[in-house]
DNA sequence: TTCTTGCTCAACCATATGGTTGAGCAATGG
DNA sequence: CCATTGCTCAACCATATGGTTGAGCAAGAA
């Protein structure tokens, strides 16, 4: 059903804060790895991997163009971390919505605040 | 806004099959440390590490019960995480069903299949 | 008390990860 | 042609991660 080993890949990819910020850039358009490596702080060939470890998850595609590699999201990566994360988020709220009853109950018997 | 901090523990928590099979026998109800490291072909210790992480990342809680420790599923550490993603899955969708409509489209044309 | 169970902790090891630099290639510009 | 730009690749380094074993503690059983 899930393929365990693809959203290995995708949750890894996702673990660093510095891949994050790319796929936040990448989600307003289009981006070379210049670009996204621009406000980094770190060397180009360092944001190269990151960029690289985003493309082997999945994630974005990267296409030559002139001298240039220009990134973009791929749509449909996401999907099964969408779907994993949305089973246990119904889990989730079925516990939160259980704990919210407690307080709520907790707080009319103690009738205060 | 979002507590970057956070977001990277809980993935690079999730990011690990072992642990994801823990949350996943944990969401059937409380495990206890050994009954989580029972299935897992690993040392009663390195389950326990595992069962570490995923303490600290907020998506569990260990009380001690007897001697046995026992683990349950913390609501409301994914929360961050379902909100991060639906973010993201909202965007892939679009895209998805840009696409969709893009192979409609082709699949009309071609009238086949 | 003594033995056993359930677990944690510390030390250790191998491999993975995140970063660097330096070399070098392919495309564009002079 | 040659220089520059945009990037990748390989080698290297430090630290993190995932696993092991062995020691040992705390609780329950005998």
């Amino acid at each position: 059903m899930v393929e365990q080993e693809a959203l290995d890949d995708v949750l890894k990819a996702l673990a660093d804060s510095t891949r994050r910020v790319m796929i936040q850039r990448l989600s307003e358009g289009e981006r070379t790895v210049g670009e996204l490596a621009e406000p980094l702080s770190m060397s180009l060939a360092g944001a190269s991997k990151h960029v690289g470890v985003l493309e082997s998850a999945g994630l974005i595609t990267r296409e030559r163009r002139g001298r240039e590699r220009v990134c973009s999201l791929r749509p449909n990566a996401l999907r099964e971390l969408r779907d994993w994360v949305a089973h246990y988020a119904e889990f989730w709220d079925s516990r939160l919505n259980a704990l919210d009853a407690a307080l709520r109950a907790d707080n009319a018997e103690e009738d205060d605040e």
